[in-house]
DNA sequence: TAACACTGAATGGTGATTCATTTATGTAAC
DNA sequence: GTTACATAAATGAATCACCATTCAGTGTTA
């Protein structure tokens, strides 16, 4: 049994228990039993249950970061690279639910708990927007009266809301495809009808 | 002394103390403490810890609700009337930061807890946002083709994740002013300059 | 046989909740 | 207005279940 197996398997057990019962409700023997070790091999690999949460974060999101990188590395328009964004987010959220609910809610409350856990993968990940955004304004493609700063906030805070529903609520749930349109209808062109628009 | 006091008094307390420690971080001493009153005391008004949640969530959204409906009474634009509750959910969420995190943070863990605590205060709260929205559509202000369930989650989510970072980041504090502009901009006219959006 | 990986029962700290007791408030009688 | 009694409100130390973490011991590999 390779040393890397068991992190990983600890890893992903740690991801479905704590998305399960949240990480005060979860229980170090459970995530134990999840990965089929004893409670303390789970120390061996790990300092605190604390150190597991934010190893969750590292690698999960690290993941996707590599993942949508490569995917807009492929495209030069920034309308497109938006959407990509957004099916990317929206796909990995709807297929990953354990990841989902941790990230929406764990890293919430970690990033409360330590605050100074500056540098971390999430910004990059929500930095890639306002980058997105910024390419967009140099190509006159978006405008350049909208901040970046704040536009990525409100992009990746509907995308988050919209995620974080799909998982807790029985609220109607749209495709990842439908929901994406939308998004972009909005965030591209606005709500008003054309008539209002021009 | 009167028994409403004292509710009021550990309702403040357990707002301050969820949003300082986080609920489960939170200890029934540290509420009583800063409520000044004794650890049993708390028992003769809630049930149990996470009674006291509840009744911080079902009192503190309750006010806003009934503040944001006064101010939307007064005025027809749905143009308007989206501005008015952006303006006065980040008005609110700044002004107080203990109630906003834990809204932001706590609401979620809890409507996970409790999946059937439906009815709930907080979707009466976003279901504001998709009523304006579809006023504006009868009235042909908004694009009949985009759906109110989406549009709100995504207006929400934009002004949630703009005020949490607000509480949890060293990010530039732009005002409310300034922020409801931006997010009034991008979700009635979107992010396109005029030239590519006509 | 030494080095290493792993186990899981035992430990110890914690903190929600309880409840015997105390304090405050009300009320009736004189 | 004061004493006596009754009821309600408040207290906080004690209880006890819980669970993260440890570590002495077992198994495995080289």
């Amino acid at each position: 049994m390779k040393a890397v197996n068991k992190h990983t398997k600890i890893i992903t057990a740690a991801t479905k228990v704590f998305a399960q019962k949240g990480f005060f409700n979860a229980r170090i023997s459970d995530i134990a039993k999840e990965a089929k070790v004893a409670d303390g091999t789970i120390y061996l690999y790990f300092n605190n249950k604390f150190d597991i949460l934010l190893s969750v974060f590292e690698e999960e999101i690290g993941n996707i970061i590599t993942q949508v990188k490569k995917l807009l590395a492929e495209e030069t328009d920034p309308r497109k690279m938006l959407e990509i964004f957004a099916t990317k987010h929206l796909t990995v959220m709807k297929k990953n639910k354990h990841l989902a609910e941790v990230i929406q809610i764990e890293l919430r409350q970690t990033n409360k708990l330590i605050k100074d856990y500056r540098n971390n993968k999430f910004s990059e990940y929500v930095n890639i927007i306002s980058d997105i955004i910024k390419l967009g304004q140099e190509q006159k493609i978006y405008r350049a009266d909208i901040l970046p700063g704040i536009a990525k906030r409100a992009f990746f805070g509907s995308l988050d809301e919209i995620s974080r529903v799909w998982n807790t609520s029985l609220e109607t749930n749209y495709t990842v495809e439908e929901t994406v349109n939308q998004i972009i209808k909005i965030f591209l062109s606005g709500m008003l009808t054309q008539a209002k628009a021009c």
